[in-house]
RNA sequence: GCCCGGAUGAUGAAACAGGUAGACAUACCGGACUUAAAAUCCGGAGCCGCAAGGCGUGCGGGUUCGACUCCCGCUCCGGGCACCA
């Protein structure tokens, strides 16, 4: 058979999978023998459309999965559908379609949306959240965190929507609105399950220090996350004596300012302030403002800061000074102890509130040489590395750790306060209001209160068949889910009707990869042997930096604690991709609404420079106004389908182009241009190993025996390029630049005279490696052009090529001279110069004399195998 | 507001450990081939300057023989902020 001479993308694509798929390929098995890698993309939501973030959070995977199976390495890539969540929901109430029809049809949809990838995945490991096969493990465990006291109920708050009549998440409150109905949002307290997280935040903080294989900034972002301070909590004693709470408690990370202590302000749901607003109508409605506007931070740490006296005063613990009581809009109920000292003069907030409300500002620390002023903040008030006590009688003098050492321990004497440690995550509220979850196996009984479901009463099935109306969860309005009987009494008993946050499913999926058709336990042997040591790398989105992957290490931990696996740490490498963006361009209409034109309609106009000038429309030739660079979506019109350009170039392009265009971990940005040279390349390669395979040399070369030095030459770069796309494969995840420099060897290739008996060889040699090389990007293409250079041997089992140490080795190199830090020249010297002979070749160089004008070297540095730095 | 990133030619980017800034590609310009176009191949090019040379990695300072890289202070853009996934 002759090897075709055109490239067809199509033809070789299906030929390859067919290929694959006969010879189990993507296949993952148990065996001993090789060390195993596990390779894991986060798993989509299956919104119906496969987008380019997918396709390159895949490729990357792939990438990885097929490098690491040609060094020998039992692979394992899975993949599945985190397949709950509110977006069903929302389509159910548009297209009148219940949820799980739409999320099934979309995962088959997805599938096959995916299949034209040519990604190495196991689909027999495939699975889907919203299974009961799958989630019945999840309320299994539910049921054991919940008897070992590490789920408790306890009240949270709510965005409510007074008008739909139902709890809101954060993303449809828009500026403290509802995104349907439009009315004023208000927070609502009500019963929520929590996971205690927070027993596990020393343990979650340690186990940072030993994830060398994330990236340092995800590792940060965690640690502030959970948010480890020692400080001192401390009470105040209330004057009054008709509040049943005499002590009102605070946490301090500052108590060395205490004497400055001029306000105490708590939050306005703390039980204080509903205390004081009993006979205070003002106050009551203070607070009730307060609780308009959504439970968002960011919402909570923008807005306006207000408060109000409750007219209450309490006593300073050391001094026994009456000091006002305060509602504050912003203290947090959730974080501490719902109420804070204010210390105007040394925190800035307390600052600008006192001033708003002319409360007393009294300095208690000072620096060196700096003068304090009421007038306005400096950033020295809040320096505690800077600063010593002063105003504060027997504290003075002492800096920040000493202070807070006697402060504590004068509290502790009276019996008003400790060092405590105080952590900034909060306990995890898993319940949610919504349908399309997995439903809570708690049973309401009012003679034995909230009793798990037995294990032989699992999975609690979640209704398929229902309506969405857009008020409240459709179980709610199902006596025949609800009604039931209590396990432990018999007597009539109400089912849970919430269901569970959708970062449950995702907090343990990649464990059940392992073992996903075990229908007798959660988790078996197999996690031992695909996850030990962690799941060797983990590609997804940096926008999950914090709780999805924090979600998934605690997680894993209580699992470990359940007696199932023997891991604590997931993932030991950790890649976080950039987002895929695209340019947008608009119309406005006449009411000055912008009309978004995908960019594939669109023609870009430049002048000779290349310089984008304008850009028109190719179905009208008419202008658009071009807007800017952003993430691929619906609502700019600017996603490119990746079927569209499959079909046009094939896969292999596609994944060329995004492996190309940035590292990994950058944003991508699209470029049709782009995707054509990719194309082009591929054609290139594919065109050299034809006229390759025309002169009949199937012998590779295997040394530098009867090569000119030009060949030489291009062989030793041939080995340097292996040594870099190693490199950059296995320890940089950075393909980018590994596709740079076979494109570089290509050109040399190009250059080189290979015309000779001896020059064939090598080129047989060249392309064998380039082809593999290649191959964990552009599989397909690496499958043909193999075995037309080797027939009868089947690329996807090959070994990845390995540098010849021999070809590598070099007699001459050249330096740079400089003079002054900069480059003045350079000069070619033998391999093994030292440096005395170095310096002096420098010297003896025309442009270092030129520049060093006459004058004598001060200082010759020289840098091996770089650079020589004349100083005069 | 708080936490974490990013910024380099016309464009995507490279420079991996402080040592040749702009590899590789795209767009552009010129040439070859062609009846012509496409495709392909060859060449050019950071900016200023005829040149010598000077300037140049968001902005302002600093450390160093030497800074895209380290430190201090900003600006703008992006991610996250616990019910989007």
């Amino acid at each position: 058979m002759f090897m075709q001479e055109k490239y067809i993308p199509a033809e070789i694509e299906r030929a390859a999978q067919d290929h694959w798929r006969a010879t189990a390929a993507d296949r993952a098995v148990e065996v001993g023998g090789k060390p195993k890698y596990y390779c894991l993309s986060m798993f989509p939501y299956p919104s119906g459309w496969l987008h380019m973030g997918h396709v390159r959070n895949y490729t990357i995977g792939d990438v990885l999965a097929r490098y690491h199976r040609m060094l020998g390495e039992n692979v394992l890539q899975p993949m599945g559908w985190d397949a709950f969540g509110m977006p069903a929901e929302n389509a159910a109430l548009v297209n009148q379609t219940p949820p799980a029809h739409w999320t099934r049809q979309n995962i088959d949809g997805m599938k096959q949306q995916l299949q034209p990838l040519g990604l190495s995945i196991d689909w027999q490991r495939e699975l889907a959240t919203c299974a009961p096969d799958y989630y019945r493990w999840e309320q299994w465990l539910f049921t054991r965190l919940f008897e070992k006291g590490l789920i408790y109920k306890k009240q949270g708050t709510v965005n409510w929507d007074p008008v739909d009549q139902t709890v809101l998440a954060n993303e449809q409150v828009i500026d403290g609105h509802g995104w349907r109905s439009g009315a004023l949002i208000e927070k609502r307290e009500i019963p929520m399950y929590y996971m205690k997280i927070t027993a596990y935040a020393e343990e979650l903080l340690a186990g940072l220090e030993t994830l060398t294989g994330w990236p340092e900034e995800v590792r940060l972002m965690q640690k502030n996350w959970i948010g480890k301070s020692v400080g001192v909590r401390l009470a105040f004693v209330l004057a009054e004596e008709t509040y049943p709470e005499q002590k009102l408690w605070v946490f301090t990370t500052r108590a060395d300012t205490l004497m400055g202590v001029t306000f105490v302000a708590v939050a306005a749901e703390h039980p204080l302030a509903t205390h004081a607003a009993k006979d205070n109508p003002a106050l009551a409605a203070f607070i009730a403002e307060c609780k308009k506007g959504s439970v968002a931070e960011a919402d909570f740490a923008t807005m306006e800061k207000k408060g109000m006296p409750t007219g209450l005063f309490a006593r300073h613990p050391l001094t026994g000074e009456k000091i006002p009581v305060w509602v504050g809009n912003y203290v947090l109920m959730g974080y501490g102890e719902g109420a804070v000292m204010a210390v105007p003069a040394h925190d800035e907030r307390d600052f600008a509130f006192a001033q708003k409300y002319s409360l007393p500002i009294k300095q208690v620390i000072g620096v060196t040489n700096e003068a304090f002023s009421v007038d306005h903040w400096q950033e020295w008030y809040g320096d505690k590395h800077r600063a010593v006590c002063v105003n504060s009688g027997k504290y003075d003098g002492l800096a920040h750790a000493e202070a807070v050492e006697a402060i504590a321990a004068d509290l502790a004497l009276a019996g008003l306060g400790e060092k405590e440690v105080q952590w900034r995550l909060r306990d995890w509220g898993v319940s949610r209001q919504r349908y399309w979850g997995c439903p809570i196996p708690i049973v309401h009984c009012e003679d034995c209160g909230d009793v798990p479901v037995p294990d032989d009463q699992l999975p609690v099935v979640l209704p398929e068949n229902v309506t969405i109306t857009g008020a409240g969860s459709p179980l709610s309005r199902m006596p025949e889910f609800f009604e039931t009987v209590c396990p432990k009494c018999g007597k009539p008993a109400r089912r849970e009707t919430d269901t569970l946050d959708t970062f449950v499913e995702s907090s343990w999926y990649f464990l059940r990869y392992a073992c996903p058709d075990n229908d007798g336990a959660m988790l078996d042997e197999r996690v031992d042997y695909w996850c030990a040591g962690g799941i060797d790398q983990y590609i997804g989105g940096i926008e999950h930096a914090i709780l999805h992957l924090l979600y998934a290490r605690f997680f894993t931990r209580l699992v470990r604690d359940a007696g199932l696996i023997h891991l604590s740490e997931p993932f030991k490498n950790l890649l976080t991709q950039g987002m895929v963006v695209a340019p947008t361009f608009y119309r406005l209409d006449a009411g000055g609404k912008k009309h978004w034109i995908n960019p594939a309609e669109v023609e870009v106009k430049t002048d000779e420079h290349g310089r984008p000038v304008g850009a028109t429309a190719k179905a009208d030739g008419q202008p658009v106004s071009i807007g800017g660079i952003e993430k691929m979506s619906k609502s700019k019109n600017n996603g490119i389908a990746p079927q569209t350009l499959i079909d046009r170039y094939g896969a292999d392009t596609v994944r060329l182009f995004m492996m190309f265009a940035s590292p990994p971990e950058q944003s991508l940005e699209w470029s049709d241009a782009g995707v054509e040279g990719a194309f082009r390349f591929l054609r290139r390669v594919w065109k050299l190993a034809y006229a390759h395979v025309g002169r009949g040399v199937t012998a590779a070369n295997s040394g530098n025996a009867g090569l000119t030095e030009e060949q030489k030459s291009l062989r030793r770069k041939l080995h340097q390029t292996i040594g870099k796309v190693r490199n950059d494969y296995g320890r940089r995840l950075q393909f980018n630049t590994a596709i740079a420099a076979i494109m570089e060897l290509l050109n040399a290739c190009d250059r080189t005279d290979l015309s000779d008996d001896a020059g064939g060889a090598l080129a047989q040699e060249l392309l064998e490696a380039v082809v593999l090389m290649l191959f964990p990007i552009v599989p397909h293409i690496g499958q043909a052009l193999y075995a037309e250079l080797k027939p009868g041997v089947d690329a996807a089992r090959a070994a990845f090529p390995q540098a010849d140490p021999a070809a590598l080795a070099q007699d001459e190199i050249e330096l740079m001279i400089q003079v002054g830090g900069k480059l003045r020249g350079q000069i070619r010297i033998p391999a093994n110069a030292d440096a005395a002979a170095i310096e002096a070749a420098a010297l003896a160089t025309k442009a270092a004399r030129k520049f060093m004008d006459g004058k004598p070297a001060k200082k010759v540095i020289v840098v091996p195998g770089r650079l020589v730095n004349i100083v005069v």
